[in-house]
RNA sequence: GGUUCGGUAGCUCAGCUGGAUAGAGCAACAGCCUUCUAAGCUGUGGGUCUUGGGUUCGAAUCCCAACCGAAUCACCA
């Protein structure tokens, strides 16, 4: 049980001897005391207000005198207007400190046990490299699935990999007609980077063919339709699907490249999957889903020979399953990878980290999956986020007005090398060293800037503003983590031990009572970040923990302390400060250093 | 037009399950390293929380309306 739990508890039995109030848990409103004011814990006593007949800074003295003369945790009180604030005993964050410095996985709580959680992130198509947008993505599902697993799940990190499509067929075109036989190995490009670029000259290509047309005087929605270059691609599309050897081969040839290239990037990233589901085997199962369906009768033929569901008695439209032609859209392989999903894990909860643009998408394929006769559909969890934008507005692969994955990373660990060096941070390390440290910081940096802002919303990026080092960054906590590591080497080097436990009866000052505090509410903001799905919840516990450490460690000094027992105490403190920030960037994907 | 999401300091963002004088960082300016790492710490300036109503002892937070912005409503994915 924790503090505020037990205050409400205390707060309850107060109100109800002295006001004969049997008070709702709304009622009872604890809160952290504002700094400003002395104190830990503040108690509103406007609620009480009606039922008590009196001011609220009468009810404020009357509870705090109450607690006060009842249990030995309250040691003090103040009352301004409906606050009371309650001065908790020294002896109890002591105590605090000493059960969560022995926890080793303080933090980590039970939720999800024995419940399986499988969490689709990723999903990036073959035809072009990852841009920020995919980072995003990346990155809050590789964080999502750390915090999952903290509180409890067993969690199943899966990536659906769409292999197939019109857009495939314009990279391999493209290739075929001007690539000139060009590979990753003749090119020394990267194998997404090199696909990513026949799918830049396609759309270049088409754009002049249809101006072409245009400048004949053919309309622009007839000149789209019967473009050469279009037809050609559509006409690849029936070959692959048939399976024609030629075109089939130069698709296994280009997305092998592409597959090499996602992995140097997810690895680089410190992303990785338990699962990969590829659409190419998945379509085949949605399409039969669908022609069950259509038997049992929820879905619908029309003249033209297409499927669609009619969604309107559920507030939505008519929405198309399968093409005149038979071919699948998006949505009939969504329905056959869930599927084959649901057959692989006994899934609990199903998740797809996915964006906003895509929040239409995700409550059809809800009810669509119901009305196949997976009911569990209706459970699934559209984990929305927002979109990366730059300062001139939505990034566009095929315009190449994109923020590259690979370049932005490159870039950031330079830029982390450059400053080390700036600073003399790293003179006596190796060059290995160096290169470890400049990743994890550049690294660092990155994730730490996307994690931080609440997912829901979109974000602006401006690449000309490199992003920051300093202030409310990543490398600042990684800093303060190897700041704290360095003290506890020093102390190891003169032969100080850090304790197991400290003696509760320690006096210690506002701000160390305070970093306990701060503590202690780590397991809560883990569990908050599971419930809201929400990194940036820890990455905002993190940053006030460490700006509250490095006051703390501004103005006292640890080794130098001539009390033995108090110099013990801020040890502990601060060992269990570097767990902590080790423990919640982890859950945000990022490592810190023991030295930077 | 329908639906959904958003609008907080010059910029990037917290705070939003109602509580005290709305907080950080960046940028600007002024200080602090013979002392455990200055990627740090301290201070100054900067706000009609888009606007207007409502609920309440109390509203940035909840409700309604308007304005502005984004996404979506495809035989694209």
């Amino acid at each position: 049980m924790n503090i505020e739990t037990s205050l409400q508890a205390m707060v309850k039995a107060a109100v109800a001897e002295l006001y004969q109030l049997e008070a709702a848990d709304a009622q009872l409103q604890i809160q952290k005391t504002k700094k400003e004011f002395e104190g830990d814990l503040t108690v509103v006593t406007f609620p009480f207000v009606k039922a008590a007949r009196k001011a609220p800074e009468v009810i404020g003295d009357e509870i705090g005198n109450f607690l006060l003369a009842q249990h030995s945790l309250v040691s003090a009180f103040n009352v301004i207007k409906g606050f009371l604030n309650l001065t908790i005993n020294t002896a109890y964050w002591m105590e605090v400190l000493n059960v969560l410095a022995a926890d080793e996985q303080f933090g980590h709580n039970t939720t999800g046990k024995d419940k399986l959680m499988m969490i689709e992130y990723s999903s990036p198509n073959t035809n072009k490299p990852l841009h920020l947008g995919h980072v995003r993505n990346n990155l809050l599902g590789f964080s999502i699935a750390e915090i999952q697993k903290a509180n409890g799940w067993e969690v199943v990190k899966t990536n659906i990999v769409n292999d197939r499509g019109i857009h495939i067929c314009k990279s391999m075109l493209a290739w075929k007609l001007f690539g000139k036989g060009e590979t990753p190995q003749s090119s020394g490009m990267k194998g997404d980077h090199l696909v990513g670029k026949y799918y830049v000259e396609f759309d270049k290509a088409y754009k002049a063919e249809i101006k072409a047309l245009m400048e004949q005087n053919i309309p622009e929605e007839e000149a789209k339709r019967t473009v050469p270059l279009m037809r050609q691609a559509q006409e690849m599309l029936v070959a692959w699907e048939q399976h024609d050897p030629e075109v089939y081969q130069l698709w296994e040839t280009m997305n092998g490249w592409v597959y090499e290239g996602f992995d140097a990037t997810y690895k680089r990233m410190g992303v990785d999957f338990d699962k990969i589901y590829y659409e190419s085997q998945t379509y085949l199962e949605g399409k039969s889903k669908v022609e069950e369906g259509l038997e049992k009768g929820v879905f619908y033929r029309r003249e033209d020979g297409s499927v669609w569901a009619d969604l309107r008695s559920d507030g939505l439209d008519e929405k198309l399953l399968l093409r005149a032609d038979g071919t699948s859209v998006y949505m009939t392989q969504d329905i056959g990878t869930a599927k084959l999903r649901y057959e692989d894990y006994p899934i609990s909860k199903m998740v797809y980290v996915v964006g906003n643009e895509q929040n239409y998408h995700f409550q059809v394929l809800a009810l669509l999956l119901d009305k196949v006769g997976f009911e569990w559909g209706r459970d699934l969890v559209h984990f929305s986020y927002g979109m990366v934008e730059l300062p001139e507005g939505k990034m566009k692969s095929r315009e190449g007005t994109v923020v590259d994955a690979d370049d932005l990373m490159t870039e950031m660990i330079d830029t982390a090398r450059d400053t080390a060096r700036e600073l003399g941070k790293l003179d006596t390390a190796t060059d290995e060293e160096v290169e470890q440290i400049a990743s994890m910081v550049g690294l660092g940096a990155l994730k730490y800037f996307i994690l931080k802002v609440d997912p829901k919303k979109n974000m602006t990026f401006n690449p000309k503003e490199s992003i920051d080092f300093n202030g409310n960054t990543g490398p600042f906590i990684q800093y303060t983590h190897a700041r704290i590591k360095s003290v506890l080497r020093k102390a190891q080097e003169a032969g100080i031990q850090v304790p197991e436990a400290v003696d509760t009866s320690l006096t210690i000052s506002e701000k160390e009572k305070y970093m306990i505090q701060l503590l202690s509410t780590y397991p809560a903001v883990v569990r908050q970040a599971g419930d809201e799905f929400s990194p940036a919840v820890i990455a905002n516990y993190i940053y006030e923990l460490v700006k509250e450490y490095n006051q703390f460690y501004h103005d006292f000094s640890i080794l130098k302390e001539e009390n033995e027992a108090l110099k013990g105490f801020r040890l502990l403190m601060s060992s269990a400060v570097a767990k902590v920030i080790r423990s919640g960037m982890a859950l945000l994907g990022i490592t810190v250093p023991e030295r930077m």
